[in-house]
DNA sequence: AGATGTCAACGAAATCCTTCGTAGAAGGTG
DNA sequence: CACCTTCTACGAAGGATTTCGTTGACATCT
């Protein structure tokens, strides 16, 4: 197994961080710096202590690559969806993703083939019921 | 209008005593003490102290009543889930809540009725198209 | 070799979150 | 009235998060 215990939720910044790597699959400190401090200005060392923190937790993972360091996340996107959505649906729709849905649902217009995508989804719970 | 700016986005244990809220539609320090402290020990001035503090952050309001003081939530259930719900959908969707929907909705088992009623919210939203 | 630039590491400061102890006010009881 | 209980208010401690300055290592340029 390569992962046994679970990772920690990531923090608002750790969020950001990870975006940016989901992104570019891997990355320097100093690539990550450039786009991270377009859209939120931060110091380069504040993003190198970032991931020296998040690799500590086990949030990202390294490898030396000549001088600098290679950085990649180590929950995929969808994992972390995944687990930041179950997190929330217990802490605000007593656990019920399926009621966190309808309410996101219900918040926004979505496109058509977001539509036939859930309905798509739908049919196939049918099923298998 | 009552409320002119919008409020923060409650912190873990600030959304754990407006559930407690939610659920009496208002309460005294020691009711949300009573059954919060079932849940998860906490001491009666660490309640007391978060409602303080969230009063003056404006997630709750209170009115003096007797010796004790009577607490409501300042925004509904649904308000806060609206306001969360966006607020992951930015940070994790790419701002996409029907993304974010449909993958709460891949998640989990849904009953028969919830179903429903997302085929529902689907219909209607085709309707206005 | 000395100057310049880039890098990781470390530590410290500022802020927020959570927790609770202590104090003091207010009300009821013997 | 003195005592007991219950309440709010206050402050402080401990931890997590975020930020960045400084340092020293290492390489490159002149």
């Amino acid at each position: 197994m390569k992962e046994m215990y679970s990772l920690p939720k990531p923090t608002e910044v750790e969020l950001e961080l990870l975006r940016v790597l989901w992104d570019k699959n891997e990355a320097t400190v100093r690539e990550i710096y450039e786009v991270i401090n377009e859209q939120r200005p931060m110091g380069y060392t504040t993003v190198l202590k970032m991931l020296q923190i998040m690799t500590e937790k086990g949030l990202v993972e390294r490898t030396e690559f000549g001088k600098a360091h290679m950085y990649r996340a180590a929950a995929s996107q969808d994992q972390t969806q995944s687990q930041m959505l179950r997190d929330l649906s217990d802490r605000l729709f007593a656990g019920s993703a399926a009621q966190l849905a309808m309410h996101a649902l219900a918040m926004e217009p979505a496109t058509a083939e977001e539509l036939q995508e859930i309905r798509r989804l739908i049919q196939q719970k049918k099923e298998k019921r």
